[in-house]
DNA sequence: TGACTTAATGTAATCGATTACATTAATTGA
DNA sequence: TCAATTAATGTAATCGATTACATTAAGTCA
């Protein structure tokens, strides 16, 4: 079924029946009634394929949304937010997963590219930085979300990482910990540099001195909190409290504290990054710096589709807070909790 | 950057920059290299959509998939194992949200079908027969996955949810448990059917009586598994047991067991459905129906890739097995265990 | 009614790529 | 060298919709 068919069937020229179907110019009552009748019948849907390459101005159904690991409730989360502004729009999504892999990130880029989708939001990964310059400066309208590559004049909404990671480090000196490890994500990327600046900063200003065994990457896997433990655990003086810097690597950690017997937090205390549905259900339950990932994804969603409706003003930065949800995990050490 | 301009500027015509492009036809070498050479220069990007205008044969990179919450880990496994398949292939996946609403599952569908997608996944709403009736009828590539309409000829990938129930119940039997609260899904979808026929299996193959009011309805969310405990717990003679046929009622049913202050499993037992990465760090750990959510993703995407080879063959069911992953929540009432 | 204005509809070019068919260039063989 | 082949390239129609411009129909007013 194409205009054509429907011109023909109503006895019309095609020109009235794109007239009738977008509605915009005049078309007399009786002649309209006629063609959507037919239109109706014949169960016409349109070719926005079509449509899109004459009618420049008017984008794609699709937006774009990259994120790094779907499996992580975190980006759930945030995809959820970004979708329900976007449906609110009466757009779609079309997720790609890129696994931290800059090759996939080019292709679905690519893809996206040529799939002419309207605008994109994206968790980048730490490798295509040029391509995103050449982006940029293509117009193509972009918001970075959760990190931000540097030197980008783009859009983006990240988290007060640091902020996030300050609070949680000075909470558990307050508790009388003064040897705390520290599982860090991604190396070179913004949010683990902020994570780790945070960390570093509670540490200076409560006169701790930063060690560097009790520092250690987990590239944001439950794997690495494992691996984590496994490491700190072997030192001479192994730390008494843990800040882990996301979700999967804190159940890692987790997991292997209690494989090994010890006990939450008599023995060692936790305070992860991200908060979690089944944070409150673990015993004891998991203090954890809450990120607001919804409210990440409507933010990005939203300053996408304002973008999208005015191409040219300058790129916006917005910083969400996070919020330290105090529980039982990271109990103190002499001063009675319990 | 067109086919047109890069034509003009390497001096030859458009069809010779499409033969050049897409590799097939003979084109002499020196003139193939001179029109390359453009194309790298200026940076030229295919337009898809223009291309797809004209070859139909050639489908969009784009498969959709539709999902009911994108918020519940089980989907995101299967997101990410559709995920995994589709982009093995050089495809990307474009992913819908419905949040079990019939009329955003209608509205993406006609997304879908307007952006050209070469096919769905569909987790299907219960709203929508009619519609996924004539998409068939059109020849439109789909797959069901986790539910299944009924009288549909329609390739599906779900699983043994009878089985993994019947087990379950099974389990707390042999637990000696007597009174097991079943706290259901959605009424009226397949999988909650299925589960529920489970639940009744074990219970009369063991020769207990069914009581209604131990049949809780809880709609796949959180907040229905805390009622479903509230109510279990205004009983006079509340259950021993509770199995929960989804991975957030479960979560619902455990924190409100917690607010209580009661014990798992010493004052009630559970199971529950989906099993989760969480699942084990829980005190104690959670014994649950491990459903295979990113086998099914991937069976799914793979039989919609093989039917998007060979349009017509026959309608194609694929059963995967749940397997009980047995923790220690659901441990035994008198019988030693531990 | 006839000249003029305005409303309704039609014609044909266009978007960017592909491709059947036509044409020109190169190669082969006697 | 020239006709016959074959290879390489070009021309123009096409996909499905939109829209500037052209044309026809319908009002309006003296």
């Amino acid at each position: 079924m194409s205009v054509k068919k429907i011109a023909e069937i109503a006895g019309v020229s095609t020109a009235t029946v794109s007239r009738v179907l977008n509605g915009s110019d005049k078309v007399r009552e009786s002649t309209a009634k006629r063609v959507m009748k037919v239109v109706e019948e014949m169960n016409y849907r349109m070719d926005h394929v079509a449509r899109r390459m004459k009618v420049k101005q008017t984008d794609s159904l699709v937006v774009g949304l990259m994120i790094t690991d779907i499996d992580n409730p975190f980006f759930s989360s945030v995809a959820k937010g970004v979708e329900d502004v976007v449906s609110k729009n009466k757009l779609v999504m079309m997720i790609c997963n890129t696994n931290e892999n800059p090759e996939k990130e080019r292709f679905f880029l690519n893809a996206m590219l040529s799939e002419k989708v309207s605008g994109a939001i994206i968790v980048p990964t730490k490798g295509n930085l040029d391509f995103f310059q050449d982006l940029v400066e293509d117009g193509f309208p972009m918001v970075m979300v959760d990190r931000k590559p540097k030197n980008l004049k783009i859009d983006a909404v990240s988290l007060n990482n640091q902020k996030g990671s300050y609070e949680a480090v000075k909470k558990l000196v307050e508790n009388n910990h003064n040897r705390i490890g520290f599982v860090a994500g991604i190396k070179g990327l913004s949010n683990t540099e902020e994570r780790l600046a945070g960390y570093q900063q509670a540490l200076n200003e409560s006169g701790i001195n930063i060690k560097d065994e009790l520092i250690v990457y987990g590239d944001y896997v439950e794997e690495g909190g494992r691996k984590a433990i496994t490491k700190f655990m072997s030192l001479d003086e192994p730390p008494t409290a843990i800040f882990s810097s996301n979700n999967l690597m804190t159940l890692g950690c987790i997991k292997e504290i209690y494989k090994r017997k010890l006990s939450i937090p008599g023995d060692i205390a936790i305070i992860g990054f991200d908060d979690s549905t089944w944070a409150e259900a673990l015993i004891p339950p998991l203090t954890t710096v809450k990120q607001p990932g919804y409210e990440l994804g409507v933010n990005a969603a939203e300053l996408l589709i304002k973008r999208l409706a005015n191409g040219d003003s300058n790129s916006i930065d917005v910083v969400l807070n996070p919020e330290l949800v105090v529980r039982e995990s990271c109990g103190t050490k002499t001063i009675g909790s319990k």
